[in-house]
DNA sequence: CTGCATCCTACGGGATACTG
DNA sequence: CAGTATCCCGTAGGATGCAG
C-alpha cells in the first residue's frame, strides 16, 4: 500500500489524522464506557465548553460517538462510541503508546540538536 | 495502558500526536529512501518553501529524519528517516489505512448529520 | 539549489456571558 | 445540565522577495 500520490489525495487523506486538540482526548475518555457531558468536562481538565461542543458534534458528525438526548429537567445528554469510534480509539492507543516509548529519545534529540549553537550555512 | 490521567500529561502525550500540516507527508515521502529538498517540493504539490523548511526542521530536531548537507556548488542536502522516523512511519501508514477502510462510511455519516435539518434543542 | 526574512490572513481555541 | 453567542488573541501557514 503506498500513500504518496496527487498531492491533493495525499492532502485529503492526511487530514483524517489532523484531529483538533480536544478530539482524541474525548475519545480516550469514552474508553469506559457512556459519558454524559460535564463528566467529560470534568475529566478533561480545563476544556473550554465551547471546545468541548465542538469536538463532540463534529465527533457525532463523523460517526466516531453517539448522542443520546434525554427531554428531562434537568436535561442529560449522553456520549458514547461508535464501532467506528473504538477503532479510532485502537489508532489512538497505537499513538500513545509510540509517544511513550520514544519520549525519552525526542526530548534527548532535541536537546542534541539545540546544544549546537553552531549551524552553519543551512 | 490507560491514558487517562492528569490533563496535563494526556495533553502533552497527544502533542505527539498533532502533527503539523505537511509532518507525515514528508514521512510518507521518504518512504522509498533519500531524498533532496527540492525533490520533496516537487512530489508533495503546492508546499510552500517555509512550510517544508519547517517541517524538515522539526523532524530533523526530533529525530525523525537525518539532514546531511554537501558543501557543493549548488548545494545539495538529502533527507532520510532515521529508525524512529520509520516507527513513525508505520503509524502513518495505520492511520491512511484507517482512513481508506472508513472514508465513505465517513462521508456517509456527515451526510446523513447534515441531512438532519431539524435538530432541535442542541 | 537550499534555504531565511517578512508580511499577511485565516482559523483554532480560550474566556466570558447568556439561554432553554 | 447542556449547551449557544461573542469577543479576543496567538499561531499556523501561504505568498513574496532576498541570500549564500
Amino acid at each position: 500500500m503506498s500513500i504518496s500520490g496527487a498531492e491533493a489525495e495525499a492532502s485529503h487523506e492526511l487530514l483524517v489524522i489532523r484531529p483538533s486538540k480536544w478530539t482524541l482526548v474525548v475519545i480516550v475518555q469514552l474508553r469506559s464506557g457512556t459519558m454524559r457531558f460535564n463528566e467529560l468536562r470534568r475529566n478533561m481538565g480545563g476544556v473550554p465548553q465551547k471546545s468541548l461542543s465542538q469536538t463532540l458534534r463534529e465527533l457525532e458528525r463523523d460517526g466516531y460517538i453517539t448522542r443520546t438526548a434525554y427531554a428531562t429537567i434537568p436535561p442529560r445528554v449522553e456520549y458514547d462510541l461508535t464501532e467506528l469510534g473504538r477503532e479510532l480509539l485502537a489508532l489512538a492507543d497505537d499513538w500513545h503508546s509510540f509517544a511513550q516509548r520514544n519520549r525519552r529519545a525526542v526530548e534527548q534529540a532535541r536537546r542534541l540538536f539545540d546544544a549546537v549553537d553552531e549551524r552553519p550555512a543551512y
